[in-house]
DNA sequence: TATTTCCCTTTGAGTGTTCAAAGTGGAAAA
DNA sequence: TTTTCCACTTTGAACACTCAAAGGGAAATA
């Protein structure tokens, strides 16, 4: 039985290591996630691998063995279908309820999440627009883009927000950029380092940082632009 | 901020001396509800009492402090709000909540028992009958009953002897007829002005006079037939 | 009074997680 | 090629919690 801090080291390793699946993460990139030392990292690591959970180089990075992604994504399917459950049943606003998730996820039974799996009809996307796994482990998987790697003319639906900060969270919710949202590119300016778009009727600029916080699916004349 | 086992042995503590307030309770005791060796509860109730939570009488055992007691509410608080909301919004059967609360009561914020607290109607009592201390710390003191006007197949727990004559407490105490004691009415016969009951497993007899005299605090589904 | 017994306490050690600080490997800079 | 430097690893130690097993106190029994 895994531990709540193997736990979140596994599900720190797999959201790191998202972007490109089989990527080695480095342990530096992972002791600033978990905010700790990085001598602390290179201990759990050896553990984590000592598990089977992880494959270890050495000066190299880690990776998720098939059984380290099985548990991140059971990890993630808790956290995700609390943070569903907070908002449709509590109430909560979609911005606050990640840290409450942090939490819960570690202390729900299986019967538990079940319950709120039923109670929310088995749902395959939690407030983030992050889908959630299902129980045996699979995830549906929609081809997310930054946002800050448009063109203009770009035409898309906001999926996911990726950047969790509260704070983020706040600001990209006061200007309209919420998923399901749909947007279109006007300009993006280099030198400017921002980006502007039309999202609900408004014209919005942001900059680039901000715009990689955002990932959205382009629709098919735009992907295919890739 | 006390870490979970903290918040479990004060917890435990706060139970085992609940029958008589500001009683005694031996590390043994402790140890058998704790499940953990006695040695174990020596170093943890000698930590305790450093943190200010419980006195510690070595050899005799421990109580606790203002603080400890206010620790213990609010622990209870949070897990009896947990039962009863898995029960009313979640469907689960009142006898299967108890542990799921046990861990959830570590996990939930100020925030989303608030939320709980709210959408349950800021409930006195848990679906076992016991009450919810509210958020300042105040406990509503179940409603007591004689133990004469009990109906057959009432179940609930001693609460406290009324007829404090001498003689009189030496027997209930002879018959395991004490505060925390379980009890389950088997039959009352009016025409021989006695009552059967169930206590420690034993099958007890005793007048009505004599039944009159011991309180006792009975489940829900007993309340209910008042 | 002497002995036994039952608890309780002490001691020494182990696990899991963490840090501070010193040591090292290898890529980048000189 | 040599040096520098940063990221990573190692080492030693701490903290919270736990156990096994030996030691001690006080009440119960003989």
């Amino acid at each position: 039985m895994a531990s709540r801090t193997v736990e979140d080291y596994i599900k720190q390793i797999y959201q790191e290591q998202q972007p490109v699946p089989g990527q080695l993460v480095s342990l530096g990139r992972l002791a600033t996630a978990m905010e700790v030392v990085p001598g602390t990292v290179t201990t759990m690591v050896k553990a984590l691998a000592e598990a089977g959970l992880v494959s270890y180089e050495p000066r190299q990075g880690v990776r998720l063995t098939p059984a380290g992604e099985k548990l991140a994504l059971h990890v993630l399917r808790r956290h995700r279908l609390i943070e569903l459950f907070l908002v449709q049943v509590l109430k909560f606003d979609w911005s606050e309820v990640h840290a409450e998730a942090e939490e819960l996820e570690h202390a729900v039974s299986e019967r538990l999440l079940e319950r709120i799996d039923e109670l929310l009809g088995r749902p395959g996307f939690d407030p983030h627009g992050d889908p959630i796994p299902s129980a045996a482990g699979e995830v549906a998987q929609p081809r997310l883009h930054p946002l800050n790697a448009a063109r203009p003319a770009d035409r898309g639906v906001i999926a996911r927000i990726a950047d969790q900060q509260a704070e983020f969270l706040r600001y990209a919710t006061a200007r309209g950029l919420v998923p399901g949202a749909e947007v279109v590119i006007q300009s993006v300016d280099v030198p400017g380092d921002s980006i502007t778009l039309l999202v609900q009727g408004k014209s919005r600029t942001l900059g680039r940082a901000a715009a990689a916080g955002i990932l959205v699916a382009w629709q098919p004349e735009a992907a295919a632009s890739e």
